[in-house]
DNA sequence: ACCCTAATCGCAAACTGGACGCAAGAAGTC
DNA sequence: GACTTCTTGCGTCCAGTTTGCGATTAGGGT
């Protein structure tokens, strides 16, 4: 139901110097670079948006088809750690990763599916707030906000 | 990780006016009332918070033991259609369900694992924003938001 | 009361997304 | 080049949930 597709991806061209700058950041932390390392953060980068764990595996596994879908996971799972990747769950199906710099919010719409980024700051309101009322820290948005988006609203308000 | 038992549950006592009214309208619905949807709401009513499938299966076995899970996950889910009652994912294990009309926001700490119930208002201002800024209605809050709570914090931030 | 029929149930089996253990293979260090 | 340790491929396992199907049962009609 939920279409990644239709999430707007503003760069698609994979830049170099970022795959370099994230895994020179891997081998800092003691980790070593490999192939599968390698298109895993390359798929990232260049998917400019997200991606489940199984669509990064096709892309990993077009440069290198004996790739494993376990290796990606725990690919994925690695640079989490080390905070260059986030995963986020959009709805009932996988969990989509994308890179943590990006760091945004999720608006999923339960008619049609598409998921539109809200930025940082939309959510600075709710974090003060908690953290007022709750001594709360937010972190990034590990879930997603689930509503109407405006096209459906307008049709089921007035059918 | 994820302690249930921790969430505050008001009111431990079931109604039974409110499990009645809550299968007369099914009733109303076309639908039949069972045993096993009595338990199931039963269960709901009595939990006066969330509980896992399993949670109100073990409930609903107590009263009848041959009861079946997947009846479980029918029946809540008929109760979901209906809108009388809503799951929430609280973080990687199952999902936890609640009466509807009791609805609010649930926070998360992802170094304890504790749940912070957090009234609909909370919610508002960032539920506005969505909606004049990009038109999104939201719904009741399918997803927690996690983060750090007041305790964890504190340990966190000053080692 | 009884019958009829569609809703519901119990059961088993499947399914999805993901984690794990292990032995073989490679990266980086000296 | 040798050695150590991190990674990987593979198979297997897991939890949570769904589904297909035949058996059962609620509830309206008579």
């Amino acid at each position: 139901m939920v279409s990644i597709g239709t999430v707007t991806s503003p760069d698609q061209v994979a830049s170099p110097d970022q795959v370099e700058a994230i895994l020179t950041l891997l081998k800092a932390e003691g980790r070593r670079i490999t192939t599968c390392r390698r298109l895993v953060v390359q798929a990232l980068v260049g998917a400019g948006g997200h991606r489940t764990a199984e669509e990064l595996a096709a892309f990993v596994q077009a440069g290198a088809p004996d790739i494993h879908l376990a290796s990606v996971y725990r690919n994925l799972d690695e640079l989490e750690k080390v905070g260059v990747v986030s995963h986020v769950h959009l709805g009932h199906g996988p969990a989509v990763y994308h890179l943590a710099a990006d760091d945004h919010g999720h608006l999923v719409c339960r008619r049609c599916g598409v998921v539109t980024e809200a930025p940082r700051d939309v959510f600075a309101g709710l974090a003060r707030t908690l953290r007022g009322r709750f001594g709360f820290w937010v972190d990034g948005q590990h879930f997603a906000v689930h509503g109407l988006c405006e096209e459906c609203a307008t049709q089921e308000l007035k059918p």
